[in-house]
DNA sequence: GAGTCGTTTCGGCCCCTGCCGAACCGTGCC
DNA sequence: GGCACGGTTCGGCAGGGGCCGAAACGACTC
């Protein structure tokens, strides 16, 4: 089943060295990096994320579905690509850290699921403006148009725990889900979950967190919700978030969420 | 600090791509491999074990030292080479294993043992010597600096099974695991599991089994005594391990081990 | 001092690969 | 239907990097 033996290139029959290749290019590198957020891209953003032409990006991106890092969703004209899974984050991200910090510090991180130290994206802080942005964002952010760090990730866990979302054989948004949906008159848009439209709910991993928050349609709408009512504002320029006294307490009453 | 980040080649200041670079090579990466062992090589031995002139092997080696990847110590005329910390072989072992499960597996947990057909390190044997050092690998040898094998393995579960070491939300050594250490007078460094130190204890896929063995401090700790008390010796220049009479015994009356 | 051996440096070859622009294709919008 | 747009394919170009052999260097041996 995996195809990922299969590569193009001649690495003298080297997995690692066919895998390590893969990031071995700057460019593509890039790629990877900005796929951390865990968000799906589409190559023309990628493309200009990199500052390559769109030819070049798209055998980049060929390349790395091919090797089994990125997964591709085609939907219309546009090629929407993802990390391939969270062990390909780990990855990627373990790799990062030792390129930036030497051989003493990387490695030294618990592995799996053991109560690390929360890794922070990108290099370490350098300055106090960095560090409290990172915190910023950890606590709240919008990841693409929904909601993710520690918010993002306790709001997901509050809609599956109240049987508003379940999970069997992939989210959906339940009858009661609905229903309270309906009662709070937060709206999707009519074409979510058609074909061709956009999905209702889906999960996205969280960087920060290591968990998921939702996406989709119904991330997009709470998210939309929230700024709309006040129950968070934009800190900045940047995709930090700050929760309001208001929204602390309709977060609390609705879904019993605390904000730390 | 870190010097990896002024490599002579320009990977337009990616250091994730620079350092991917390194191993994205097939024969520095059968060098990196053959370190796995944890032992010092010199330039000649790799050159040969890799099939390439020396003056290529040398190079290679000038640059993955530059990288931070590897250490030298120069003797004499010789030029003896070995992986610059733990953390390198930990990285190396993770690109590894997901270069050859894929996607999915990768950062699979210990006990996780799914039942996937047994897949071999490198190609089948085409010599009877090639056939007879696997099989010595296979029933005990070193990875980096800890045992692994059906030896590792072995000693691995009966930690567990002895309550000497848990598996509750990530791998730890219990209050019996560090009396046992300290009767045993196994010493762990001081600065084990502290933040920035080397994790006590961390699960090592062993493709030739297909299970875990223990790495981190205290696998490294087991295998340093096992060679200090002659329980194990080495065979040959390779990583073979052989377990002596004494250290059959020792294994045995110890942790119940029985070594094939 | 001559010879051997492990290693390094240098020059040169060649393939591989990343890049772009141009042309092409399919989708979606007016 | 016409047009805009995102993505892909192809040809061609240029640079990088891996490889080797020859020669040089230094260490150890006899």
């Amino acid at each position: 089943m995996p195809d990922h033996e299969r590569l193009p290139v001649d690495h003298r029959g080297s997995p690692l060295a066919a895998l390590a290749a893969l990031l071995a290019d700057p460019t593509r590198a890039a790629f990877c990096s900005a796929l951390l957020d865990g968000r799906a891209w589409t190559a023309g953003e990628l493309a200009r994320a990199a500052g390559v032409a769109p030819s070049t990006a798209s055998e980049h991106l060929s390349r790395l579905i091919a090797g089994g890092l990125l997964s591709e969703d085609r939907q219309g004209r546009h090629r929407y690509v993802r990390l391939a899974s969270p062990a390909v984050a780990t990855l990627i991200e373990d790799l990062t850290v030792f390129a930036e910090t030497g051989p003493e510090a990387a490695g030294a991180t618990p592995g799996g699921s053991s109560a690390g130290p929360a890794r922070r994206p990108g290099p370490a802080p350098r300055t106090l403006r960095e560090a409290t942005r990172q915190s910023a964002e950890a606590r709240a952010r919008t990841c693409y148009d929904h909601l993710a760090g520690r918010l993002g990730v306790a709001v997901a866990e509050a809609l599956l725990d109240r049987g508003l979302v379940s999970d069997h054989a992939g989210l959906a948004v339940t009858e009661r889900g609905h229903a309270w949906l309906a009662e709070q008159r937060i709206e999707l848009p009519p074409r979510a979950g058609r074909p061709g439209g956009r999905p209702v709910v889906r999960s996205c991993l969280d960087w920060t967190e290591r968990r998921s928050h939702l996406g989709g349609a119904l991330g997009a709408a709470l998210c939309r919700t929230a700024l709309d009512r006040s129950w968070v504002e934009r800190i900045g320029s940047g995709r930090a978030l700050r929760v309001t006294p208001d929204g602390g307490r309709a977060l609390h009453e609705l879904l019993g969420v605390e904000v730390s």
